[in-house]
DNA sequence: TTTCTAACA
DNA sequence: TGTTAGGA
């Protein structure tokens, strides 16, 4: 299994990247109405989420958060989109995956400080 | 309990 | 975007 295969695969529920990303459940379902995300789906109907999904969404809120709006996020996307090996073969590297890891631990800390999360996430951290 | 779709005092 | 209804 290799790297690009365990970045997309399914695991995490909408709630779960609901408190990863600090988006709304409702903001999460209307980005994938716009084909900002296409989440993997249970059996049951419900969204499963990978590691890509999750940074997307960042990306996202990233973008929201710099004062873009939808349309602005949308385009900026789906450009990345329209040339994925065309005019970043050899200019983009390939993210270890231990650096992804880090950087949502800091996104995750940076979160915890702010209050942004309940303490539902604590258990994940030591408490020093 | 959580998530899903659809729709709007 | 929030929120609610009604079902899975």
């Amino acid at each position: 299994m290799d790297l690009e295969e365990r970045r997309n695969m399914p695991l995490f529920s909408i709630g779960t990247v609901q408190k990863l990303t600090g988006l709304s459940a409702r903001q999460i379902r209307y980005y994938e109405e716009h084909g900002l995300i296409q989440p993997a789906r249970t059996p049951g109907n419900q969204r499963q989420f990978s590691f890509a999904d999750v940074e997307r969404l960042m990306q996202i809120r990233q973008l929201l958060d710099e004062g873009h709006n939808i349309a602005s996020v949308k385009r900026n996307l789906l450009e990345k989109d329209r040339r994925p090996r065309s005019s970043r073969p050899l200019a983009t590297r390939d993210v270890p995956d231990s650096e992804v890891y880090q950087w949502l631990e800091r996104e995750l800390m940076e979160r915890r400080q702010t209050g942004e999360f309940q303490g539902d996430l604590s258990r994940f951290y030591r408490h020093r």
